[in-house]
RNA sequence: GGCGCUAUCGUCUAGGGGACUAGGACGGGGCCCUCUCAAGGCCCAAACACGGGUUCGAAUCCCGUUAGCGCUACCA
């Protein structure tokens, strides 16, 4: 049979910001319509009022944009949806399929509590508040606060077919009997999001793993709400380095902490979507339109994995070396601006140029901001000399003075229309030859009298980025410095 | 405690009874290239949690043990 109809939804809590564990599983999903079709949704489970912040619902939208991870109809507000949720509690009162819970919260904690001491597990039973019509129709009337819990069923079991972990299955007497409405009337997680998702037509339901134990109570409201079951696939969760849950001290958990360290959306999609899922035959870089190409729940993972930076950091220098110019250059041109190195009509008005300095800088970076720390050399016009570049090439200032004049000579006598790689090449070589020196016995002086380091991009390069005046009025520079 | 999920190099993973001397990638080590740094190329170290079955044959199937994780609320 082939579906033609997938609905699935991310469904986050706005408790905090977009947590890459959450970017994931919104990726799966997101994944999944764009390989098989049908609709990716997106809810806001703010029903928590004392937790939920407006600051984080615009958090988990700027994550969810910068990702590119686009919904295909208008964002759903669970809490909007009260009334609806209330109504399906009291349609299964009405059925039958629920119950009035009479207990006060002071006796279910108590009973909690001797149970702990007796060291046995507790258990609501539906005895405790069974009454009889009268009496139960006396208390309604009486306006006595009351719960509304689902009658599980007593004997056999709840189970599906898990696109992930294949067959689960949990016994009836294990699960307790729930409740979906509070004596408040605010439903229960469970209902809200069985209520939900009926209503937006989820057809798939994907998640994190810690929701397994949620899933035969949603599947058992499915059922008594006379409504298909969904079918659901948990993922495995993601964990620090340490094996524990992902948390702020493993360092940069929220998605926009990485979008501000200057990594490409494309690189942590991939580096997670490698976290709980392989295409096989070795495939790691992929772009977005090959993830989707390769998508498939048969290459899901069912072991939780751990975030590794150090390969997302990998991950990223890759995708930068898979980027062409034009690609990187908004982004590189916005960082280099915001950090104040340059403006944008500075670099508009050498393009060329331009091109020419990210094409040289994206293969030694791994990150954008490597690309901008390195760039702030062929922006100013002042140099600092970095100690360890000094110690190690001008040693000898005598000589690397005698070098430096000698290089500034022969580059003096370049035309600055011929400024390019094979002349200068030529030029400096050329003087390695006459002196009866190395290339290299040139280079490295020359290099930190540019750059002031002792890294940098190739020696003509760096010639070339600087240009023939700037280049000239540094060599001169450190000659100062040296005579000093 | 109860219930559930999981278990291959340090990490992400391939593998689905014989193709396994267990493959790839990150990280680590070494070499090559080379004007430095990257990138790239080549090489090395590094794993089937343990115990029982089933089978001619088990990383692979079953059971148990152990460990990790999750849930165990009138939180989501």
């Amino acid at each position: 049979m082939i579906e033609t109809k997938n609905r699935l939804r991310f469904a986050p809590s706005p408790t905090g910001y977009l947590h890459v564990g959450g970017a994931r599983t919104a990726l799966f999903n997101w994944l999944y319509v764009k390989r098989f079709g049908g609709q990716f949704l997106l809810r806001i489970e703010d029903t928590d009022k004392a937790r939920s912040t407006d600051e984080s619902t615009k958090a988990i939208f700027e994550g969810m944009e910068w990702l590119g991870l686009s919904w295909d109809e208008e964002v759903v507000y669970q809490g909007a949806n009260l009334e609806r949720h209330r109504a399906d509690a009291l349609k299964l009162l009405e059925t039958g399929a629920a119950y009035r819970d009479f207990t006060t919260t002071e006796d279910l904690e108590r009973w909690r509590e001797e149970a702990k001491e007796r060291k046995e597990s507790f258990k609501f039973k539906r005895e405790w508040t069974q009454f009889s019509p009268e009496e139960e129709a006396a208390r309604v009337e009486r306006g006595d606060p009351f719960a509304i819990r689902f009658k599980v069923p007593v004997g056999g079991e709840t189970a599906w077919e898990d696109l992930v972990h294949e067959r689960i299955a949990f016994p009836n007497k294990d699960i307790d009997d729930f409740v979906i409405l509070r004596s408040d009337g605010t439903p229960t997680y469970n209902l809200a999001v069985v209520s939900d998702d009926i209503a937006m037509g989820i057809t798939i339901v994907m998640r994190g793993d810690d929701h397994i134990s949620n899933t035969p109570k949603q599947i058992l409201l499915y059922e008594a709400l006379g409504k298909t079951v969904p079918k659901f696939a948990h993922l495995p969760m993601i964990h620090g380095i340490d094996g524990k849950k992902l948390s702020k001290r493993h360092g940069a958990t929220a998605v926009g902490d990485y979008q501000h360290e200057g990594l490409l959306p494309d690189a942590l999609l991939n580096f997670l979507a490698l976290l709980g899922w392989s295409p096989g035959e070795d495939r790691e870089v992929m772009t977005r339109a090959e993830m989707i190409e390769l998508f498939a729940t048969k290459g899901l993972q069912k072991k939780a994995a751990i975030f590794d930076p150090k390969k997302l950091e990998w991950m990223n220098g890759q995708h930068l070396s898979l980027m062409t110019v034009e690609q990187l250059e908004p982004t590189v041109t916005s960082a280099l601006v915001s950090e104040g190195v340059t403006t944008k009509s500075e670099l508009d008005a050498r393009p060329e140029w331009y091109h020419r300095l990210i094409d040289v800088l994206k293969i030694r970076s791994r990150l954008i901001d490597d690309i901008v720390r390195q760039a702030k050399v062929y922006f100013q016009d002042d140099i600092e000399y970095a100690s360890d570049a000094v110690d190690k090439h001008w040693k000898d200032k005598e000589g690397s003075l005698n070098i430096l004049k000698a290089a500034e000579n022969k580059l003096a006598n370049v035309d600055a229309a011929s400024w390019d790689e094979a002349t200068l090449e030529a030029a400096l070589r050329g003087l390695a030859e006459e002196l009866g020196i190395g290339a290299g016995k040139i280079f490295q002086p020359l290099r930190v009298a540019l750059t002031g380091l002792n890294v940098s991009p190739g020696i003509f390069d760096v010639l070339i980025l600087l240009g023939k005046d700037r280049s000239l009025r540094r060599i001169q520079l450190s000659e100062k410095y040296l005579n000093s």
